[in-house]
DNA sequence: CCTCCATAGTTGTATGATACAACTATATTG
DNA sequence: CAATATAGTTGTATCATACAACTATGGAGG
């Protein structure tokens, strides 16, 4: 068994890798991940409702509003009222947000790639199985009302 | 195999729990996740030179600077010229950094029980060591030129 | 048809983490 | 001693984020 300070360390870790990913420019200069994520998203549905977003990405309703402003403002993503509920956002994405989701796939394949490498072949399909498992309790402890 | 969505939305999950790390307060309310790390990185030590906390946390030396701002001020820790050399700091817990560190250990050991409680105790050892394996194999990349 | 409540989004404001560059002060080495 | 390297701080900027207050719209019940 693990004690605590292994398991502290763990978390730690992992925000370092969090914040590898947050900063790395693999998906391109001039957007974050986040805002990769979300075009991503918005290529996968064709159109995404604002509210929608706010679920997949788990965050404040005000916080996706400013998420997705630069990239309405550099062009990727257009922003529209909803033609059956004038309150909502739907967003689409442009003709240069299609280009650049598909150009950092590209570059994202690679690096997906590159991180395969790094596990041998046979414990690849553990190990995500693991890590999956392992976030789904990190998640549901913070439901819990718990210590906090 | 995985597709290559899968680990897109492994590694923002893994953003989320992160987060969910960062802004809990089963560490306390006057300390982040951070701060209580560098508590404790102190305690374990006894001294902590800043220097070394650079590459402890992985952050650039004016981000470790900031970071300690705020629990010198709040009486946490100590701040000290080092007597052998006069540009290095070494930082020491103060009794409140003392006392705050095991009240804090409290509230995480709880939280890891609980952690561990959702996921099947034959399964443990694998889940963190899967764990490890895939935060170094991340690392690992980001440290190759790679496709940034 | 109103009224009341719920929902969608925006904006103001604040905080935390973070980096980079420029700077000061001190150590080390040739 | 001079040149260079190291430790830390400060200025400045950015991103992600939350909460609260607000606007506008939709829906449900009388």
């Amino acid at each position: 068994m693990r004690n605590n300070q292994e398991l502290l360390s763990l978390l730690v870790d992992m925000a370092k890798a969090t914040r590898c990913c947050q900063q790395d420019s693999s998906y391109g200069e001039d957007i974050t991940f986040t805002q990769f994520y979300i075009i991503n998203l918005i290529a996968e549905q064709g159109t995404l409702r604002l509210t929608d977003l706010h679920a997949l990405l788990s965050v404040e309703k005000s916080t996706s509003t400013r998420l997705i402003d630069p990239i309405v403002q550099r062009g990727y993503v257009k922003k529209e009222k909803s033609a059956c509920d004038c309150r909502a956002i739907d967003l689409t994405l442009t003709e240069k947000g299609h280009e650049t989701n598909i150009e950092h796939w590209k570059c994202l394949n690679d690096f997906f790639n590159q991180l395969l490498a790094e596990i041998p072949e046979d414990k690849q399909e553990e190990v995500f199985s693991c890590v999956v498992l392992f976030l789904k309790a990190v998640k549901k402890v913070f439901n819990h009302p718990g210590c906090s």
